[in-house]
DNA sequence: TGCCGCATCCAAAGCGGTTTGGATATTCTC
DNA sequence: GAGAATATCCAAACCGCTTTGGATGCGGCA
């Protein structure tokens, strides 16, 4: 069943019953209802590939994995971000449409997308420090909002972000606050803004009450419970090692908390932990008591915000830029507790 | 640049620039070439969007996210699944369009992707026993692959599996044979078709081993951290307890781990553990000596072969449907030692 | 030389919608 | 009651590509 089919079947011109069903004023009230009686009864439904063309608009939102960053493919937080996103591109008729790329590719990747037409707009994840798929997105003129912000880029651009600084700066903070004096920092890898950010804070708060910064009491790298343990192990073998850390992962803080058991010790009383929580479904640190103390935001939330706001930019390529700065909340679990 | 202009610049009809393009027979080789590198030096590539209209194919896979499976995107296998998919399916031209549906709006969401015909093709994704998507999907004319088998569906249709209950059975062995004869189960949700099997390998090794089955050392739910920790516990608390499980995954064996070590027990000494492993990159396994004991199958390449099958299919609608098993190897970690 | 087949290219008809630019009643305005 | 505004509908162009059904020219063969 297509539109002339139906037309014809209503008597009408292909012209009433387009407009019709898209809800265009110029028609009569009563043929309105035929039209979409007719169209509910023969179960039709435009053409998305001849609607594409012919509005010169996909529906689709691009996605692009790049297999430099592969650890986004392999991301826990990927499956939550996408359902977010997916979750709101839907409601406004847009599908999520992915695409894999070899790192040296992307920038062709990314052209083609543009040359052949297949999306409309572009979401961008995991932004590094001067990230060039922002000036390139610019060049082709491809809408597009970054999951992030990216340090070093002059130009604007839409964003939405967690305030990573200061979500660790008051994770920091808390520790401090507990007595802590020697705090640990493990990281995610500090390439991505976001774990420079992390840094940045965690720091500050550091410096803001008077304690130095040893970097011998931080690491960075991808956020596997592996590395959550290996890090853990080594800071934990230290000499005067920390007392308390900071962690950039529920992932990372499962790895932690493993090796903090097998020195023996006991989370929350011999070694506070304080995470950062995506609030991944599958991952939940929402028990009646965390077991995690954390700070804590909402990466489907995320995903949400960044699909309307990208849908919004391609429906009006003229508005403003958006940017949203997402506050994380603070949740005290067992994994922390005062000094010794 | 679209095929008119390029064309008027060559001096040629655009039937000749489309077919020098697609590389068809009846066009000079000289032509070709001059065609070829005007296409590049334009940056000219076909509109998808017209070239789905013109040749009825939208070249996008599809795979809908219902809140029925919300377990799905929330489910950390999703990710390097969806990794698997893309990178085999875009070596094809094709991109993967994801959609996220109410769960009583599931048929209409899969008939409105067939009536807009916005996909080729469909991925189902974690059947369940009688899943009545098969039968949907047959209704209406969708080419698709399941991941996974539906127990109870007498049509024939295209699959790709692990074999699960050969995997349970082999784990199940394995503990026996190390002298265990109390093993307990933490399974997925059984109304899962994969859970279902797992259970029955489970099973059939007691079975076959001549030991009883008690249903109190069995469990079943959601995969997670949690629900791990929890059924574990409730296991170690029990007189007359298992020494040895057999559990889902590796998020599920975790928690485990942890209860295990909240009982002061030693995992591998007093307490054998034995997971199904994923293979997944952020959740990895394959230390020198894994951590964990498992039967392993990685999901990428499951999504993988998914992809390449779906595309035959899409290609030539007319050709046998594929069916594959593949098989899970046994890779001995810590977690698991001889019976006390 | 005349006919055929082959190589090469092109005009035009779709694909299934949206949208511009009227046409035709009907209703208002004064 | 005439002219204008309004409501309602339609014909046809267009989106950018693929593909059918020739057209043209040339060499080969009898």
């Amino acid at each position: 069943m297509n539109l002339k089919e139906l037309s014809s079947r209503l008597g009408l011109s292909p012209t009433t019953v387009s407009r019709a069903l898209g809800g265009y004023p110029e028609v009569n009230a009563e043929t309105r209802a035929r039209v979409a009686a007719a169209a509910a009864r023969y179960n039709y439904r435009p053409n998305k590939r001849a609607q594409a063309l012919a509005t010169g608009r996909s529906f689709n939102i691009g996605h692009v994995l790049s297999t430099k960053n592969k650890e986004q493919l392999v991301n826990p937080i990927f499956g939550d971000f996408i359902g977010g996103l997916t979750e709101t591109s839907a409601a406004a008729g847009y599908s999520l449409s992915l695409t894999l790329t070899e790192s040296d590719q992307e920038a062709a990747t990314f052209r083609k997308l543009k040359s052949e037409g297949s999306v409309d707009g572009i979401v961008l994840q995991a932004p590094v420090t001067n990230d060039d798929r922002i000036a390139l997105m610019h060049d082709i003129g491809m809408p597009f909002v970054v999951h992030g912000r990216a340090s070093g880029i002059a130009a604007p651009y839409a964003w939405v972000d967690v305030n990573n600084r200061h979500a660790f700066h008051r994770a920091a903070m808390f520790l401090i606050d507990l007595g802590h004096r020697r705090i640990g920092l493990i990281n995610g890898d500090e390439r991505m803004d976001f774990a420079a950010r992390r840094r940045s804070g965690y720091e500050s708060a550091l410096t803001d009450a008077g304690l130095p910064i040893d970097p011998t009491l931080t690491s960075q790298g991808a956020m596997t419970e592996d590395n959550g343990h290996a890090a853990a192990a080594r800071l934990l073998a230290m000499d005067g090692g920390p007392s308390a850390i900071v962690v950039s992962s529920i992932t990372l803080a499962i790895g932690a908390r493993r090796a903090i058991q097998e020195a023996g010790l006991v989370m929350g009383q011999d070694v506070s932990l304080i995470a950062y929580d995506d609030d991944l479904s599958y991952l939940s640190n929402r028990q009646d008591v965390p077991v995690f103390t954390a700070v804590r935001s909402s990466v489907r939330a995320a995903g949400q915000k960044i699909a309307e706001v990208l849908i919004r930019q391609i429906n009006d390529p003229d508005r403003g830029l958006e940017q949203e700065l997402m506050e994380a909340e603070l949740v005290v679990g067992t994994s922390t507790g005062p000094a010794a």
